[in-house]
DNA sequence: AGCACGCCGACT
DNA sequence: GTCGGCGTGCTC
């Protein structure tokens, strides 16, 4: 595999010239003058004799200036006051007459114990040691600082998203003992890809492969994910799966336990509640547990001798962190897999364009199963188009075209059926009730929505509201979601299915899975259950419209990840298993799901992406705000050669993710492009009281070749420091990787 | 980010 | 004379 010698080989995303990560931020870290002054402190309390300096993270604080405090270390706490434990301190006070007054109480962590300080003046003292347990290892303070890095976020932040809160009780108990190495599991169901064996074989021999793993459909991929995970474990070293949902790293955690006992893996998920996690979390920062299965915040977990990182299905969207600034549990990995010298396995059913960079780059090797073994383990997909479906007799009546109506009538017979539906919250859009034509704007021919419950459609390009529409085909004034919800799908098929029981699985009420007797399985994407047994007879896949309509770069990407995600739970196509999408054939990814072709679709998207210029081939990052603090942003920021400056123009309104605080409001922005960057803030008409001013908020975005993205990070974190420095009133928002940009 | 100090206008 | 505007600067 590609890491077994090749340790030095660059990531794509290495920073510029293959140094460690933020070069620029050096001026900040490095606060180390030559005046190095013996501490003083205020009273003239005791302070501990061989190291009276505790270098602190204060947390909150100045977070932005992302600096340490000294503070004098106590006689009395000297023991206690280690590295890596959770201190108090008194921070903000001033100097008045002599005597320190105010100043709050802050939480930190100290970061390194020293003999003398940079900072000219009386240091104040520690003011409590909360716990002795050293939580911010300094393994795990030098992953938060890259990630902070690469993110151009606050050291503090990450640091708040890898240690988790106290909880005094599990810390007072002890951890389990440490268990020996497990023996060397046998490959199992990795005999079906071509590379899988020799993937485990040099796991087990204490290498480091990395590969993007294109599982096959079906219920192995837990038991292989664990299989590696022991593999790992085998080799004396420890092991980290990441999986998007609680659901998922349960089976993972299930698949682990059959393979290794009880004892030596934990399960790091919010459902285990915050104490019993905590005490998970401590039993793997101590060392006596090295192997780890979790969700998203996992990602940080401080396992010792890190052997394997692994994560699955990298395209769904709670790998996404939600937490400033925003670190992607692949990207956190990444880095993991570069700096801890591991191996790397980015395993799901079908790529994200990411994913197939790693390939492309040459810094993964695809392991992935042969044409012949996809065929043998894929259902039988069929689409039903938009123009099959209008000549539909039956899709008028029941909603439901009639090849879907009898292939669900068929598979029935054999096993439960899954159907597929949009989630709710998905603006549905809307057609003609009587023609079925899309509805569209009649000022700019823009696909009407509707936005809330109000009712009243709206335009989803120019926001106009559209009171008083009529079909311009065929003069019909009713419009239909063309969208159904789960509910009432559900409802539907339950009607023409009187005989068969129907269960419902979706936001609310997510089922883990369902039996394997008939029944039609109602579920939204993320939420369907496994089928026991041979898996689906089979799945009606609804909402193809609604995944492919969103005006997003990933729209396909993630249309084929949620149909392939479904269809893999339906049995193959030699035992019937057929899979109905209700898509334009000809459309590219549900051409990719036909011919069950994920990573040509993704390695296609790839292409594409590099000749737009677009991540992540090309780095982004986005700056939002007043157009006169975008314009002090770019004032400020020193970019890389060969950045783009793409705007500003204004934000999208309506979804919340990239409001930078309040509520935008809905209201149709004409077209206006962003212009320059002269206006600065009105002053004339003062609005009325209580309504607030609403500044209007632009998004600027930042674009850098490849390999720069580092250097771009750098230079945003840079220009944040300053500005808070500075107090820059106009506050903006910079983020790396924005996630929807257009 | 908070928070205090500081130096200029209309009130008891 | 005093309250109070927010400009400026600091926090180990």
């Amino acid at each position: 595999m590609s890491g077994e010698n090749g340790q030095d080989e660059q990531h794509p995303d290495a920073p510029d010239g293959g140094a460690q990560g933020g070069e620029q931020l050096a001026l900040i870290r490095d606060t180390v003058r030559k005046n190095r002054a013996k501490p003083r402190t205020w009273r003239g309390a005791a302070l501990a004799e061989g190291l009276p300096v505790a270098r602190v993270l204060v947390d909150k604080g100045l977070v932005h200036l992302d600096q340490y405090f000294d503070y004098a270390v106590p006689a009395a706490m000297d023991e206690e006051a280690r590295p890596g434990v959770r201190v108090r301190v008194r921070f903000g006070a001033r100097v008045v007459k002599g005597r320190r007054e105010g100043g709050t109480l802050h939480d930190g962590f100290i970061v390194e114990r020293r003999a003398d300080t940079d900072f000219r003046g009386p240091l104040a003292p520690l003011a409590q040691v909360l716990s002795p347990e050293p939580v911010l290892t300094p393994a795990l303070l030098a992953l938060c600082r890259q990630v902070a890095d690469r993110y151009a976020g606050a050291l503090a932040d990450v640091v708040q998203l890898a240690v988790p809160p106290r909880m005094a009780r599990a810390e007072r108990d002890p951890s389990p003992q440490p268990r020996s190495d497990p023996p060397m599991p046998e490959p199992g169901s990795w005999e079906r890809y071509a590379t899988g064996p020799a993937y485990l074989a040099a796991l087990a021999r204490g290498d480091t492969p990395r590969a993007v793993w294109l599982a096959l459909p079906g219920p192995h991929w837990p038991g292989e994910l664990a299989t590696a995970m022991a593999t790992a474990l085998a080799s004396g070293r420890g092991a980290l799966a990441v999986l998007p949902d609680g659901r998922a790293a349960a089976r993972v955690d299930q698949a682990l336990t059959a393979l290794l006992g009880e004892g030596r893996h934990v399960l790091l998920t919010a459902d285990a509640g915050p104490e019993e996690r905590y005490r998970r979390w401590l039993a793997v920062s101590r060392g006596t547990v090295k192997a780890v299965v979790g969700t998203r915040a996992a990602m940080f977990a401080p396992v010792a001798d890190l052997g394997l990182v692994a994560l699955w299905d990298d395209g769904d969207s709670s790998h996404a962190e939600q937490h400033a600034p925003q670190p992607h549990a692949r990207e956190v990995l990444l880095l993991r897999a570069r700096e801890e010298r591991t191996a790397f396995l980015l395993g799901g059913v079908t790529s994200t364009v990411e994913g197939a960079q790693l390939v492309e780059s040459g810094w993964a090797l695809p392991l992935a199963a042969s044409r012949a073994e996809v065929r043998a383990a894929a259902p039988l997909i069929r689409t039903v188009s938009d123009a099959d479906q209008a000549r539909d007799e039956a899709a008028r009546a029941a909603r439901l075209p009639s090849l879907a109506w009898q292939v669900t009538r068929d598979a029935l017979a054999r096993g439960p059926v899954l159907v597929q539906v949009p989630r709710r919250g998905y603006l549905p859009k809307l057609a003609c009730d009587r023609c079925r034509e899309p509805a569209r704007c009649a000022a700019c021919a823009g696909p009407l929505e509707l936005r809330d419950r109000s009712g009243t459609p709206v335009c989803g390009w120019c926001g106009r509201p559209a009171a008083d529409w009529h079909c311009a085909e065929c003069g019909g004034t009713r419009l239909r979601a063309r969208v159904v919800g789960a509910r009432r799908t559900a409802e539907e098929l339950g009607r023409v299915f009187p005989s068969v029981p129907v269960r419902t699985s979706g936001r609310d009420t997510v089922l883990a899975s369902v039996g394997d007797a008939p029944a039609l399985v109602v579920a939204t994407p993320g939420a369907e259950p496994v089928a026991d047994g041979p898996g689906y007879a089979a799945a009606l896949l609804l909402d193809g419209w609604a995944l492919l309509n969103r005006p997003d770069l990933r729209a396909g990407e993630e249309a084929l990840r949620r149909w392939a995600l479904a269809a893999a739970l339906v049995r193959p196509a030699s035992q019937q298993g057929t899979v109905v999408v209700l898509a334009e054939p000809t459309l590219r990814p549900v051409q990719a799901l036909v011919r069950w072709d994920p990573a040509g679709h993704a390695l296609r998207e790839l292409s594409e992406r590099a000749e737009l210029r677009f991540p992540p081939v090309a780095r982004m990052a986005s700056v939002i705000g007043s157009p006169a603090a975008i314009a002090d942003v770019v004032d400020t920021l020193r970019l890389p050669p060969g950045a783009d400056l793409l705007g500003p123009v204004p934000v999208p309104s309506g979804r919340g993710e990239w409001e930078a605080r309040g509520r935008g409001g809905g209201g149709g922005r004409g077209g206006g492009s962003g212009g320059g960057r002269g206006e600065r803030g009105e002053r004339g008409g003062a609005p009325a009281q209580g309504e607030r001013e609403r500044e209007p908020r632009e998004r600027l975005l930042i674009r850098v070749p490849p390999g720069s993205g580092a250097a771009l990070a750098a230079a945003l974190k840079e220009a944040r420091v300053a500005r808070a420095a500075r107090g820059a009133a106009e506050p903006a928002l910079m983020r790396m990787d924005p996630l929807d940009i257009g």
